[in-house]
DNA sequence: GCGTGCCCGCAAACATATTGCAAGACCCGT
DNA sequence: ACGGGTCTTGCAATATGTTTGCGGGCACGC
């Protein structure tokens, strides 16, 4: 499904590029070229490449959730009654196109999802319960835990055998 | 310290630029504009001032992890033995300087922490348990969880009462 | 040895972002 | 109600950044 490019199809210029654009994409091409000793019509062809083939999923922007009043972040472990696939993918969406839904696993162990929450208030997410797990009767059973620190937030990815080449000159 | 604006500082035509920047923060100023009904200068404005104010907290690219070898997300709780000011904000220093480690929580509950990680195998995983956990005496317990699916993956963020307002004439 | 394909850099063309400026909206004190 | 100040807008001009056309180098296979 995903058809997505290989670690291998990246060289070390790519590998340096994703590392700077995960930090920031605003950053000029040209100025990428010269951190990773290429020029900017190169840069940007690798960049181009690597969002069609879909190493690149996405460029963002990340908001601070407080800005817009959300400032509880809570954390949900659910357990569901039936695991058919059919119910699985039903729990799936219904989780997935929450917009208070940050992040979605579908995991082993003792509970089926979890769950990362954003939410302006606890009534706000009571009233979530309602039609995410109480509302839904293939949900056995949820337990909530609320963040008092969110120590660190990010989506970025380092490859393993990979050292910042500051080759620089 | 973070001093970022509250809500209240936006207005509507910020929360449609900050919906649609979350999705694609390439997307031209001009087009922005005729989405929202403003002037490219003035929605260039408006993204200065949020970007200013920490309502945008960064511009990154996405990256998808299985293009760069990490193809196995793990959850994990983690509890510590003491709960001193000192010992737990070491713990989050060494939590949130590892690479491997996407999100972590400091949370309520029967556990302290909780980390959403990214790794290339299983073998690399246990490495980083012996230095992270193993390797602080401050950890009590730990409990391993590994993800099946990544049903969603965002950092989006919708503000409580915000109705996309396709004003579209 | 000679295509062929791939990737490079340079320079030009093109698109986008940014700034200067004047005008309109609003608030507030007089 | 009037004037002064502040804020934000849109337009037009400018600066900056991206993209493409082109020629050249290099590796591979015939």
């Amino acid at each position: 499904m995903s058809s997505s490019a290989d670690v291998s199809d990246l060289d070390r210029f790519d590998l340096a590029i994703l590392d700077i654009l995960q930090r920031d994409n605003t950053t000029p091409q040209r100025v990428i070229g010269e951190a990773v000793n290429l020029s900017a019509p190169s840069v940007q062809r690798r960049i181009k490449r690597m969002e069609e083939s879909g190493v690149i999923k996405a460029n963002v922007s990340i908001v601070n959730p407080g800005s817009v009043g959300c400032n509880i972040t809570v954390l949900v472990e659910v357990e569901v009654v039936t695991e058919s696939a059919e119910l699985i993918e039903a729990a799936k969406q219904s989780f997935a196109t929450c917009p208070q839904v940050q992040q979605c696993y579908y995991i082993t162990g003792d509970t089926d999802f979890f769950l990362v929450m954003l939410v302006a208030t606890m009534a706000e997410y009571e009233q979530l319960t309602k039609t995410l797990f109480f509302g839904n009767n293939n949900v056995k059973r949820f337990r909530t835990t609320v963040v008092m620190d969110r120590v660190k937030i990010g989506m970025t990815v380092s490859p393993p055998g990979f050292t910042k080449n500051q080759s620089h000159s």
